[in-house]
DNA sequence: ACTCCTTTGTTCAGGCATCGAACAAACACG
DNA sequence: CGTGTTTGTTCGATGCCTGAACAAAGGAGT
């Protein structure tokens, strides 16, 4: 069973402040690596003395390594601390429609090993592409050679708290299935799961130049967005939050397979704006957006106006096909959002964040170093 | 300085642990008293012995007072646990446009005492507010009887996450007033500020009848929302969530305050529903709503649908203006949003909660237990 | 070459909080 | 009146952090 949604109230003991502490210590080491002993406890709070005491905790569980001592300051050289970069390492996996994805990434977060192959899932059942993700991941953790300590699967399609892919719009034969319970019987590890849209966000979070408190945007046919609020994805008490493509853009619009009508994802997804353009595929719209660009631009200024009020941020990042067409309509959505007050940053997404595959495995290393 | 938003990381001791535990045990005692140590250690998991001093301490602190044993049954009997009545207690204010008022709960979240008086503050200087609810809560604070350990106070506007109420739509006057430093020097207690849309679905959240996770809407002049996830309140990270009133429902509709067009609030807000239906007053409009129902069931359907969509919660309480348009309103929302996935459950608001003034009194004992 | 100084990392007694078990208290029941 | 049951307290053991003293390892100046 995975964890409860609220947090049940347990007592606390001195094994609960170690554990904290040790977050703490290893958490400092990963974002100012390599540091000293010294350092680490005038940041964290801590005695010099504890701090030995839980970096020897740390270095035994093969989280951290001791680099040689560094010569030339005054004083007693320090030994500096460093995350091991030969120390448990997380697999991050992606499916697609048309694709597989898997890639292992270290302690410190560096990408050690990525592939993508082509492999055809929409009308196939759940097993191929389960199937071809966990060979994929056998192939690529084995040319890591690093201890796997667990891994993330980005999905195309709505994931519940559990885990469980409740609905999938591209893959019609993947409705409710526990991708994380066969894959980790395939993989011999723990395997979480998370909507792809949410992990672009993260993606942008972690390896992009964005503040603590965004929203992003991921368009292709459907339409989601991965809420960023105090650093941390917002995931809604279900799991399904951020249903950015079913936001009414248009009342008495067309009619919506949500059963609504004029929702964003039937005004301004993937097929309405090649229709608006007059375009067969994304390489056409992107070359001559023409009237799709103010569609566009019209329909975001509603959706993420109301993102924008309600969830109080003031930063919106545009991904997917969005991102694809680029500056001008950036400019176009900004100019639409400039009215509001406070102010509206309109970003495009950063194209070398890695994206999903990469922030599924980054997740697995950052819930090891803060847990 | 008020608390940083994000929490920095600090150091665990024992202290740590104690405070942890301490707010454990009162926090069951509260929700389930009178209750014996033994049956304290056995929900917390803490131990007897350890519950035993806990309890001391909170006995000592004034929080917990021993009742009389209790005899009857077989075993020794025992000597139950109850919040104490005569301990620490909470002060509420409200401050609205046309009024003040002051409210005293005790420990347990009973209201002592409880007045309001008319005072009019539509174009006066904060001043004049100000001293009304201090003059106010001196007297009801002398009329309780109690040790009154913090207050909160509800303001009809924008406020910070500093406390600062930065805008109120009809209190010209009062623009970035820090109401709880002028109060907090006038009662000589510690003040925090509030919204009092967001304590009103604290209000329901503690006294109604609800889940954990809602939208409550507050509807006047201005339409703001209370957003209650995992049993807190989301404040957004800048204070400002649940701007609901901004949501654009109509496109290219009424011009508003805030620069855009075809907001909720221009379209549905008090006024739009006074003119829509041929009304004086409030009275006058909820005798005859005529075409006013309609205007508001379509215009909620594409707001709430927006929230619905983007935090992901399944259940609406109607409040303000709303409630006293009752059934009938609610029953047009709710047919109006039977169409979405996952079914949204829409409800009025529970007239008996005491609303905003007994929320913020409660907010303040809440702290104390809690922290 | 030698001494002084600075900084680093370790060691150790002290204090604090929890746990587990033993024990005393209080009452019902037969 | 003795037995059984439940409650609440007491006490030693354990684990963890703190603070200070101490050893280690180099640079700087004479």
């Amino acid at each position: 069973m995975s964890g409860g949604l609220v947090a049940v109230p347990a007592p606390a003991g001195q094994q609960t402040v170690r554990r904290h502490n040790r977050a703490l210590v290893l958490g400092y080491v990963a974002e100012a690596e390599p540091v000293s002993r010294a350092r680490v406890a005038e940041h964290t709070g801590l005695t010099r003395g504890t701090v030995s005491s839980l970096v020897d905790d740390l270095i035994a569980a093969g989280m951290l390594t001791e680099l040689s001592a560094v010569r030339g300051a005054t004083g007693r050289p320090a030994s500096p601390l460093q995350l091991n970069r030969s120390g448990p390492a997380g697999l991050g996996l992606e499916i697609g429609v048309e694709h597989v994805g898997a890639s292992v990434v270290d302690l410190s977060g560096t990408v050690r090993v990525s592939r993508r192959v082509a492999s055809d899932h929409r009308d196939q059942p759940p097993d191929v592409g389960l199937g071809a993700a966990a060979r994929l991941a056998a192939d690529v953790v084995a040319g890591a050679g690093l201890p796997v300590a667990g891994a993330c699967v980005a999905l195309p399609g709505l994931v519940d708290a559990a885990g469980v892919l409740r609905r999938a719009p591209n893959l019609p034969r993947w409705d409710d299935v526990d991708a994380p319970e066969r894959l980790s019987a395939l993989l011999a590890t723990p395997v979480r799961a998370a909507n792809e849209a949410d992990l672009a966000a993260l993606a942008e979070l972690w390896f992009g130049d964005v503040p603590a408190d965004f929203v992003h945007v991921s368009a292709d046919v459907g339409i989601g967005a991965g809420i960023v609020l105090g650093g941390a994805l917002f995931r809604g008490p279900g799991g399904c939050a951020g249903e950015l493509g079913h936001v009414v853009v248009e009342p008495g619009g067309p009619a919506c397979s949500c059963g609504g009508a004029g929702c964003l994802e039937r005004v301004a997804g993937l097929d309405a704006l090649l229709r608006a353009a007059g375009a067969s595929d994304v390489e056409a719209l992107v070359a001559h957006p023409g009237p799709a660009l103010a569609v566009a631009a019209g329909s975001l200024r509603i959706a993420l106006g109301a993102a924008v009020s309600l969830l109080d941020v003031r930063t919106v990042v545009l991904g997917g096909v969005y991102a694809r067409l680029g500056e001008d309509l950036r400019e176009a959505v900004a100019a639409e959002l400039a009215t509001m007050t406070p102010p509206v940053d309109v970003r495009i997404a950063d194209p070398a964040t890695g994206g999903a595959l990469r922030a599924a495995a980054a997740s697995v290393v950052r819930a090891l170093i803060s847990g």
